[in-house]
DNA sequence: TAATCTAAATAATAATTTTTGTCAACTACT
DNA sequence: AGTAGTTGACAAAAATTATTATTTAGATTA
């Protein structure tokens, strides 16, 4: 069973990855919880309403430690910002051109969609699959 | 039928794309095509070789162009820059973590890959499909 | 076919935005 | 209390976009 991002508690994650837990870092983590999908942007001016002194240097720091340590992951819509997300288990997204923001669904199993590939040039450990279209706010 | 890419007329497509035909957009797409996946330094690089007097803001410039124009696509590994191809039906990427290049593979039907998904929030117009791993070159 | 015209494209450069590096001061945790 | 890791402030670098005078592709005309 894998824990459900409401129920995560930040500062366990922190410590699990190995990193100190700061006021700064609980926040970052707060802010992207809360929004499910954040860019540095996002997260930035969101922290500094709580944190007002904190500085933009800390949060790419730490987006970037915390992507290395595998706590976040990345999301990269076409012509668009990065933006970064709780790892979670295998989920996929669905990103509104329309509205531009990004829906989590949940794919069949990995090893279903592997077997929809003819030939592959390698040993296969992940896959990262990002779905366009519109979302039913957004349509006529 | 869809037109392989070793035959693809980059003159042709600059004109139907109601781009004109200038020296620079040949060069760009020509190393595009080469390359087969490129970054803005790349084409930069290898377009300077051959027409030492670009603009660094003309490659900036027509990439964007050529994007809207629905003739190039994007390709965003993790943690790596925007990469761009020429647009070719329906195919996804192997990329390795190890060496960083990229593979285009040929998934199945997209819409068999559709039909992985239990709840989409709209309607689907377009996959992108990333697949992480190593490859034959670099595995042990 | 050659000369002319015009909107679009380019080069050069400046300006802006985004990201990373440095380092003294501070703090979480041992 | 001690120490390695973290932060904030700022500088520096890298990436991207904007500006503008000049040039050019391609249509138009003669």
């Amino acid at each position: 069973m894998h824990t459900a991002i409401e129920n995560l508690n930040v500062k366990d994650v922190l410590k699990k990855a190995n990193l100190k837990v700061t006021p700064q870092r609980i926040l970052i983590l707060e802010v992207i919880k809360e929004m499910g999908h954040a860019t540095i942007e996002h997260i930035y001016n969101e922290v500094k309403k709580q944190y007002p002194s904190i500085s933009i240097a800390t949060v790419y720091k730490n987006i970037h430690n915390l992507y290395e340590k595998g706590v976040l992951r990345e999301i990269n819509p076409q012509k668009d910002k990065a933006f970064y997300e709780i790892t979670v288990f295998n989920h996929s997204h669905f990103i509104c051109t329309s509205c531009h923001n990004i829906f989590d669904i949940e794919p069949c199993e990995n090893s279903i969609i592997q077997q929809c590939f003819k030939k592959v040039p390698g040993k296969i450990n992940e896959l990262e699959l990002n779905v366009y279209g519109i979302c039913e706010n957004c349509k006529p």
